[in-house]
DNA sequence: TTGTAGGCGTTATCAG
DNA sequence: CTGATAACGCCTACAA
């Protein structure tokens, strides 16, 4: 078959594309100049400058950062990496890392990498083809292979909500081990001697439950009852995971929870047995959640400021596109804020 | 100026900027063979696509989309506008569009609007200016402004979790007045009188409540109160809510929420207060989010099937994006899901 | 099946 | 302050 001309071509782009040099026609100056208005308006005569608006209104230009990112090699965006959205965990930081880098010129792309290990591999190599300008990344364990991407690329990367021996560029987060520790702490210093800890399967959890386990160990107290959950976690997972540990608890036993969806829920299911809390059971949850402070009665978590995350993880990384060499790691407190459930 | 390139092809070091010329020389191929080789492999023979291959793992080479899209004119990148990610309101219909879209060959870039109306102009200007291959939105009601940009830049769009008389392009989603009328029907079929709504200062949240209303009125029954909330509302807006109307609340009355949040923050405080549900108040939410199934005891609300707009909105927007001439709507029932709180 | 020529729309650079 | 020129890295179109 041979292509005749008079088929109408696929669906490409715009069939009316205006161009930087439409604008320049219509205003009667270089396209260099219209470049100039929109990109440092300060190197224009405020006259000239007027012109262009005009045409630029008129014509309803949208600029193409596709073509203006291959010139520049700036693309002005910045990929941020989640493992999901279906948690209110994350959206803090990058609410706010979202607004605090656009307000510096970066549009800010979400991805959704799940929490399927194979998954960040592919997600970041896509990623990286469209040169983003920067990272952020939650979660401070990558592969090999995204590794050694990261360094070939020289993306300016910033890793939160985690800790590293050696992050890969610059991170803002907190130590999870610690977090689970400062927990038993909290739980021995109100006289508990029998622990129980429903983790989720996720490296940050894991880390939050072992920190937990190995300090109530090193004290030599019991821990009666471990369980892995899903992840994220939901309530039905902390219903669940609590019935599959019933059996184990003793009279008095406090539990950790991987985060207050796993709290609520074995609060939740502990109502319905008959178990009390904080009497029978004292629950501690992680995240400061709204349900955590907002049901009745309201239960015990651990805070992290994630607004502020955010603010530093935006900081970090303008510093690091603006070629400050400040790699390195800054790492946020916790605060464990208790209520009812212990 | 020639083309040749005089890099000397680094044995193993990272390359800062692999291009695919580099590839090209590295396989004794022509770059345009290698752009066959990531793009149509079918037309390229195997012996020659493994040579180009092994020089692509042995550079550590990643495409720059940029220079593709510019020089396609595809970018093959979609954006997807949400208003939040702190509600769990959009994860299922974004999770699902984003997987599909994916196997398709398409990123999906989210981006947040926020519930403010300004807000939602010069993210479109924005996200136009990367020249997206097509286009998600949440809702269907736009500023005129927006409505001009979309239809200069003929970018496919799908518009969801909302009707209207006239989408923009192809909208997949229910409508929320009839959603609202069919709550009252719920009710006055359980032989209500008296009714209540609490609903969040959004758009389609507003129309919920409106409908609702409206049918009521219709009925000739009576509306105790009605009281707007903020958007997205949280579990306290609810409580404080039915605190702000618990005054004028009949002795048995039926009380819709704009979302489950809503519900719940209701349900709890009317706990506290010593009002019985469903006796005196019985309650119905929106969205079936977990707690509402997952909380003691569970309460009635409105499913929506949000997996399957998110599959219908991409089977949608791949039809437009391949010229398939199909613009409409298709609009999804809803469910009442009738548990304990009615 | 593979290669060559040219251009996608913008900006860096240097000249006026 | 403004303009002309030459890339930016890749892909469409056509040729071999």
């Amino acid at each position: 078959m041979s292509k005749t001309t008079i088929n109408p071509p696929p669906n490409r782009g715009p069939l009316v594309s205006v161009k930087i040099t439409d604008v320049a026609a219509l205003a009667g100056v270089a396209p260099m100049t219209v470049s100039r208005v929109l990109n440092t308006p300060d190197r224009v005569s405020e006259l000239t400058a007027a012109r262009v608006r005009a045409a630029i209104d008129q014509l309803g230009y949208v600029p193409n950062l596709i073509a203006g990112g291959l010139s520049s090699r700036r693309s002005r965006m910045i990929a941020a990496i989640v493992p999901t959205i279906a948690s209110p965990m994350f959206n803090e930081p990058v609410q706010t890392f979202t607004a605090l880098m656009g307000e510096a010129g970066y549009h800010v792309m979400l991805a959704l990498s799940g929490y399927t290990p194979g998954g960040e591999d592919r997600l970041v190599r896509a990623i990286l083809a469209r040169r983003p300008d920067g990272l952020l990344l939650t979660g401070a364990h990558h592969s090999a292979a995204i590794r050694a991407l990261l360094a070939d690329a020289r993306v300016p990367v910033v890793e939160i909500w985690d800790t590293a021996e050696h992050p890969t560029d610059v991170l803002v987060g907190f130590d999870h081990a610690e977090l689970g520790a400062a927990v038993a702490e909290f739980f021995i210093a109100g006289g508990h001697t029998h622990f129980a800890v429903l983790s989720a399967r996720d490296p940050r959890a894991a880390a939050r439950g072992t920190g937990f386990v190995a300090r109530i160990r090193q004290h030599g107290l019991t821990v009666v009852a471990e369980r892995v959950l899903n992840a994220p976690s939901s309530i039905e997972d902390g219903r669940q995971g609590l019935r599959d540990i019933v059996a184990s608890l003793a009279p008095r036993t406090a539990l950790f929870g991987s985060s207050d969806m796993v709290a609520f829920g074995a609060l939740i299911e502990a109502r319905k047995l008959g178990i009390s809390s904080p009497g029978q059971l004292a629950v501690c949850g992680f995240g400061d959640f709204e349900i955590s402070r907002s049901t009745e009665p309201p239960f015990t978590t651990v805070r992290v400021d994630g607004a502020a995350i955010g603010r530093i993880a935006a900081e970090q990384l303008l510093a690091r596109i603006n070629g400050a060499a400040t790699p390195g790691r800054v790492l946020l407190p916790f605060e464990i804020i208790p209520r009812s459930s212990t």
